[in-house]
DNA sequence: AATCAATTGATAAATATTTGACATAATATT
DNA sequence: AATATTATGTCAAATATTTATCAATTGATT
């Protein structure tokens, strides 16, 4: 899985949109696809698309075109979905309920293992068939369980301050963050911070054309 | 607000995360910032900053920087915030549900009047005061209510049908697609099709090396 | 079996984006 | 009031990204 040089983060974050149309793809049958007809489909051009493909491995053949299931499975191994990952969801409001009955995650390879708050009134329910725990146990559970990754959906003010926990408990090797501000992590724990909101005012942007 | 030449859309795209900072500067009370002070915050260069904003205008002077609230203010413009827009939201399931008690979105403009469905046993309940209607009436609310965008929290199947009749509305403006799967509308009628998955793929993409 | 058409992977060219440099103007200091 | 410092806006240079081109190879056709 090395790779010799290092490939754009423009690139990378195209190659889901790649898993999720190959998937379509898939679901209705079609067996090999073309760079021409899979950009056509995508919107990019023939070029970029064997480009972005290129720079993981010559996944085609000339005259053919590509095979669209090994494809699939090639850009899945890419972007590390041959894994599996377990989870937990620090927060239990709107989003983190959201998120824990969304079952594609599960689907694609995300394990929902326990979800934490710190609001009493949550603690012991169950959320679809997942438990939600007091917060306070986050660190021994995270090393108990070989949790990966955690989903952080707490509010603005207390966000950097659980994932810094959630660091320091080690073991923990990415962060995925919705609430609505910046956070950072140390070296060598990955963190994505998502802001649902930009895109909305991108959109209000170009509204006013 | 007529631009003379096209804007980039990856320099539109960080105009959001602009908009945050600041305003988390004013909160803190600070009046005055430069482009290296900014920059060293929100993990830009200088220099892009200085050409993200003159994209758009002067905004800072020389020897001084850059005024924070006045600047913030600019930002919001630039992004259409200054206008205040009426949405609903089509589908009142658990995405639905979590966008609706989400209220930076009110703080930001966005006036959420109704949520829709097609479930009977949603149909006509409250969510914080947000009624539920059916989707059967949402053309002639659109229309009686002036929205201008719909958020759109289906399920992949209804997606694009929910999208189309919509737009058929007339008026709308902007859709809003939370649905995993890319939705297409007609010339004229903004879409962002918003992948959170895509973005935890990246994230696991990162945690190999 | 030879020829034709399709299509990749690689390289080069064209574009786009980011960074660096600097003249100029405002503020701060002496 | 003169001088030093700061920091913008702009232009040019450096990088990065995308698109076009094409030789090479496969599969289909005759």
């Amino acid at each position: 899985m090395e790779k010799k040089y290092k490939v754009s983060m423009v690139a990378i974050r195209r190659l889901p949109k790649y898993y999720r149309y190959l998937k379509d793809l898939m679901d209705k049958g079609i067996e090999k696809i073309s760079s021409k007809e899979l950009g056509d489909i995508m919107g990019f051009t023939a070029s970029q698309i064997r480009q972005d493909l290129n720079n993981f491995g010559g996944f085609g053949q000339q005259g053919y075109g590509y095979n669209v299931s090994e494809l699939h499975d090639e850009v899945g191994k890419i972007l590390g979905l041959n894994k599996g990952y377990n989870i937990v969801i620090i927060g239990a409001g709107n989003l983190g309920q959201a998120l824990v009955n969304y079952t594609n995650f599960e689907k694609t390879g995300f394990n929902c293992k326990a979800m934490f708050d710190i609001n009493p009134r949550l603690i012991g329910m169950m959320m679809r068939d997942i438990k939600i725990y007091d917060f306070d146990g986050v660190e021994e559970y995270i090393e108990n369980n070989d949790i990966d990754i955690a989903f952080v959906c707490t509010n603005k003010e207390s966000a950097q301050d659980v994932a810094s926990r959630l660091c320091r408990a080690g073991r923990i090797r990415a962060i995925w963050n919705f609430a609505p501000t910046d956070i950072t992590t140390p070296e060598g724990i990955i963190v994505e911070n998502v802001h649902l909101i930009d895109s909305l005012l991108t959109l209000t942007y170009r509204i006013k054309d």
